[in-house]
Order: structure tokens, then sequence, then C-alpha cells
RNA sequence: GGGCCGUUAACUCAGUUGGUAGAGUACUGGAUUUUUAAUCCAGGAGUCGCGAGUUCGAAUCUCGCACGGCCUACCA
């Protein structure tokens, strides 16, 4: 720490601040105005001589002798500061003011000759004393590796990432908004879990010294929502994190955002309805189009998006019919697209496979792949008129799954049998299947009514919004080797 | 997991065939009372990611490791 010679300067800067009575780090500093309304308000307080109190981060200085200008910043945008050695009271201190200090001042405003918006400044205060310089001021911060471990250097260097982060903002509280109109209620359940479900993914583990035991961090939150469900909430939400023991790369981070809801007496067509009314909703008060721009390809969301059935679209891209076919063959065929899947893939995954290789890349218009296979769904209901189905979707939108839905299977019987195969399916190698889940089935037996579930990943809607091509973008600090 | 690329001053980046480590910004000192990527003059600042090896000599060549980026695979 303080190593270098510009860390020095600025301790030495410190230490002058002190010797002269001036407390680097003081308690509060009262402002009357954002920087933002400042500039809005420029005519009626400028016409008045009205005095302003501004505070922000010292970005830039210019000394030139016997008058300075300085820029500054805060949330809301940035102002300039003129200060003159005649009229300015501590005109003397400015020397020891770096870049990146928190400064606060007062004054009043004037337009200089090149027609800038200007704070004639009166008095000024060391609000907070930075102590690491900042980068470069006209490249900023380009280092991702740095911009990602040091986010609050990015946000004060990059103005761009604050918009991201705004809009994430922004996004999560128009879902809030829009669940909430309709009557949705937002729930929190546990996210340390004695035993985790309701998805296929390798859980984080750790250990619970009171209870002597391991728990689970969750992989979804559809388990106890559903017990919500059948404790007799109709509709209800949770919009968290959940968190998968897995690789990471541009669409995954272990810990991620997610919404889930459940509506009672709903299928799944009331959920895709959800999904088009949400995102139109989104678009209108974000975008105020109906219509997003990613990775240079125009999306359309007009309702309704459009609906592709699983099997019927590869067997349209394959000319195979895969419904009941025998695992040996659809392996066999797998490998003859191109397709290479593990050894001790289930049926469910290899289609899955082979639906994701061929089929999605090219979904770029919002569009729902429906009725799923049923070993890759052991929470949804069998569809109506063929058994060998579920009624399960997944929104796709530009190539990438932002959601899962289904009807939620309610027969504790059947959800039964479903855990069991799943079981028989771990044991013949394929450890991410669903455990059997004793409490929920128990759950189940008291009788959940029919209900409609839908999960999407928050992270997905913010990239598609904001037009970014990793997810390390749209999350403030995202996982990085340690 | 595999492939390719990268890591040099606080930041953004050059660095030729292996021969004393460079620029711009930032910083320090000086000049400068409407500048705004201010300007002018002078100056300081480096574990060249880490560790081995080859060599008289390595930022540069070789090997290993770490971290990152992109692609690919896996993660339904």
């Amino acid at each position: 720490m303080f190593d270098t010679e510009q860390e020095r300067n600025r301790i030495k800067n410190l230490e002058a601040l002190k010797k002269q009575n001036i407390d680097p780090y003081p308690y509060k500093f009262s402002i009357t105005h954002t920087i933002k309304e400042t500039r809005e308000k420029f005519d009626s307080l400028s016409s008045g001589k009205t005095k302003v109190k501004i505070a922000g981060r010292l970005m830039a200085i210019r000394l030139h002798g016997k008058s300075t200008f300085a820029n500054i910043e805060d949330e809301t945008g940035k102002i300039q500061l003129y200060f003159k050695k005649d009229s300015s009271l501590n005109y003397d201190i400015l020397k020891l003011f770096d870049t990146g200090d928190i400064v606060g001042c007062e004054g009043t405003l004037f337009k200089t000759r090149t027609e800038e918006i200007t704070i004639f400044v009166d008095t000024f205060n060391m609000l907070a004393k930075s102590l690491h310089p900042l980068p470069e001021k006209w490249h900023g911060l380009q280092d991702k590796e740095k911009r990602y471990r040091e986010r609050e250097l990015d946000l004060i260097m990059n103005p761009e990432v604050k918009e991201i982060f705004l809009m994430r903002s922004k996004i999560i509280s128009e879902i809030r908004n829009f669940l909430d109109k309709k009557e949705f209620i937002e729930v929190e359940t546990p996210v340390l879990q004695a035993l985790y479900g309701g998805a296929f993914a390798t859980p984080f583990e750790t250990y619970y010294k009171a209870l002597d035991r391991n728990f689970y961090l969750r992989i979804s939150d559809e388990l106890y929502l559903k017990k919500l469900i059948i404790g007799g909430f109709h509709k209800v939400y949770e919009l968290g994190k959940d968190f998968r023991n897995e690789g990471l790369d541009r669409f995954h981070n272990p810990e991620f955002t997610f919404m889930e809801l459940y509506e009672a007496y709903s299928d799944y067509n009331d959920m895709m309805t959800i999904v088009e009314k949400l995102f139109e909703h989104l678009l209108k008060e974000i975008k105020g189009s109906n219509t997003l721009e990613f990775e240079g390809k125009k999306i359309n969301f007009k309702r309704p998006w459009k609906r592709i059935p699983f099997f019927k679209t590869i067997q349209e891209k394959t000319g195979i019919d895969f419904i009941g076919k025998e695992r040996k063959e659809i392996f066999e065929s797998a490998k003859s697209l191109g397709i290479e899947v593990e050894k001790q893939a289930t049926t469910g995954k290899i289609l899955e496979a082979i639906f994701s290789k061929i089929i999605q890349p090219d979904i770029i218009e919002p569009t729902f792949v429906i009725d799923y296979p049923k070993d890759i769904s052991p929470l949804a209901k069998s569809k109506r008129g063929n058994d060998k189905l579920v009624e399960r979707f997944e929104p796709i939108i530009s190539g990438m799954e932002i959601g899962n839905a289904f009807s939620e299977l309610n027969d504790p019987i059947e959800q039964l049998a479903r855990f069991k195969l799943q079981q028989k399916l771990r044991d013949k190698g394929a450890f991410e299947s669903q455990p059997l889940d004793e409490s929920f089935l128990a759950s189940l037996e008291i009788g959940m009514p029919p209900t409609g579930g839908l999960g999407l990943g928050i992270d997905r809607i913010v990239m598609l919004f904001t037009n970014s091509a990793s997810i390390r973008d749209i999350i403030l600090f995202p996982q990085l080797r340690t």
C-alpha cells in the first residue's frame, strides 16, 4: 500500500491538509442540488445569483496560476468549477486536492464564453481524500480483468457501465411492478436447503455446524414455491439468486438471478401469455418500443410469439421422428448428425443436445419451444393427448434460453414414479438427475391445484436489453478465479 | 477440458535480428486570472505476470505455472 510515487504524493497532501486543521474525512455535507438539477435549473439559479451547494468526485483539475478550472461528477452528471484567487476563500489549499477526491463546494452559476455551465466557487471542502490515482482520462479503464475485479473504478471511469446497471435495476423493478399489478405475492424461500431440487445441476455444498450436517445452496426455488401453492396462495413469485456448481463462460455465472412464479388453476399456455405480456411491458417501459437490437440483429417482440414443438421441429430439420424411439437408435442418429454426447447420456439429454446444436442457434425471433421429452422434465405434467411428452416450454431469443415453464405435475403417485425413474437414471451414471424429495412428495399428497409455473433467467434478459455479449458485463461483481 | 492470443510505469499502449526500457496521459517543479484531452519549459517514475532453462548477454528464444480474453467442449 502507498508504494507508488503518486500514492505517496497523495499521502503528503493528506498530511498537509491535517496540518491546516482540515479533516480529510469529515462527517457530513448538505447539498442543495444534484449536478443534474443544477444544470436543469441554470436559468433561475443564475439570474438570482442563488448559491448552490453540490458535491461529487473531482475528475479533472486545470490550474492557471491565479485561477483554476475543475470538473466534478456525481451520480447524475458532471459540471465545471471555476476558482479565482481573489474570490475563492481558500484558494491556496486547492493544490492539495487531487483527481479522485470527493469534494463539496458552494458558489454561484455562470456560463463561460464557450457557453459552458460553470460554478463560480466561493468555498470548497474536502469530503474524502482519494489515495489512489485514477486511470487515464482519455482511454479510461480498458483492462477487462481489472474492470470486473474493481468494478467501482470501472463505474467511475466508464459511464456506459453505469447505464447498464441502471437498466438492470429498472428491469427488475418493472418485473416486480408487472407481477404486483397481476396480484402476485412476492415471497422468500430458503437459499440454504437440506436437499436441492427443481433443476438439473450440481449444487454447492456447505456444512451447517449446529445441525452437524451438510446443506446445499439452492439450484432453484421450485419445490418450496409449489408448497406455497399447496398452502393456498394463488399466485406467488420469488426473485433472487440461485447457485450452480458448474463452469464459467459468457452465459454462465455460478450465482445468478432467477425469477420463478407459480399460478394456481393455470397451465403452460397461460405461462406463455405471461411471458409475452411481461416482455411487452418491459419493452414499453424501458425501451419505449416493441423491438430490441441484440448482437446486430433486430428482434421484434410482437405477440403472439412463435410456438414450435420440440420433436416436430427436429423432424422437419432431420427427417427423423424421435418420439418413442429407443435410446440406442437416438444415440446412433446423434452420432450420424455429428453430435457427440457422453456414453451415459439419457435419451432426453441426447435429444436436447441435438436440439441445441442444430435448431436453437437459428432461433432469433422470440419463440416458445414446446412439449419436451419426459425424462428431462420430471416435474412437468404429461402432455394432453400424448403421454410420451410433457407440457413444458422454453422461451428462446437470439439462440439463448431465457427460461423454462411447465404445467406443473400435481399427481403425487406419478411424481413418485418420475422421481424413481430419475433415481434409476442416476444409478446409470446421470449424476445430475433430480434427487427424490420425500418432503415434497408428502406435500403433493395434500393436494396441489392445477398450476402453471415459470422461471426466467434475469441475467439473460438484462443481456438482451443492454445488448451485452457477456454475462460478466451485466453482473456487478462476476465470478473470477481467485 | 482443448486451441489461439495476451500480461511492459498509476492508466492506454509501442518495443525491430537477443545487445543500456520507450511514448501519450497521469504525477512532481516552474510560467499562466475563461480553460475544458488547456498550453509552454523542466523532471521523476519499471520485480517487463511468476519460476526455471539456453546464452557472454533475455522484455525478446525454450519449458513450466498463474491470471485474463476469444473460440470450442462440458454444464439439459
